[in-house]
DNA sequence: TAAAGTAGTTTATTTTATAAACCAAACAAA
DNA sequence: TTTGTTTGGTTTATAAAATAAACTACTTTA
């Protein structure tokens, strides 16, 4: 039987940004908007439902003189993308 | 790069529905209903979305007296299905 | 023949995603 | 030196989507 598909992991823009945040440390505001191709306001606001979640932590500091926030994906975020790729595989098989 | 989603694809229920059909030749409005948990007015809604952009065939008749609902995916939902499957599969990999 | 069940559709409501507007600081340049 | 522009965001409003509720029509059963 199909499994539920957790429904924050299931958009496009949050899977994006997990999916980016799962290959690496950290990434910054600025690349993972680059990397999503998504406008500044719909990241802020994708960015802290994750934060709520317990799926990512948020970090702003400076960087000389410019602000730099930069993104991570908790231990709970990792589990929670797991789980939801297994979930999901069993959508995608054709048998 | 990660790809767009095909959007009528990215929503549980329709993938669901989709993911029954690529899996069967012909499947019933109350089977579908069955599998996927959803409700009746969901469905068909969902169904018919996926109607309207040529994913799906659904055909009405009766099996003796009662209404028979039948969906079975296109040519074009197939293909449509697998370029969600691949450039999903972008999103899923954790090197 | 009244009540309940089946197989749906239509419409209304809620939720979600997205876009637009805005803010603050820095730099640039006239 | 004050006007405009860019950077790096946040907040709020709007559009789109998913979902639920209400309804239809017909059948079965008590």
């Amino acid at each position: 039987m199909l499994k539920e598909l957790n429904p924050l992991l299931h958009s496009q823009l949050r899977l994006a940004i997990m999916s980016i945040l799962m290959n690496c440390e950290e990434a910054s505001f600025v690349y993972i908007k680059e990397q999503t191709q998504a406008s500044a306001g719909n990241l802020s606001v994708q960015l802290e439902k994750l934060v709520k979640a317990g799926y990512i932590t948020v970090e702003k500091k400076f960087m000389g003189k410019k602000p730099l926030t930069t993104c991570s994906v908790t231990e709970s975020g990792k589990q929670a993308f797991e789980e939801y790729v297994n979930a999901l595989r069993g959508y995608l098989e054709v048998k």
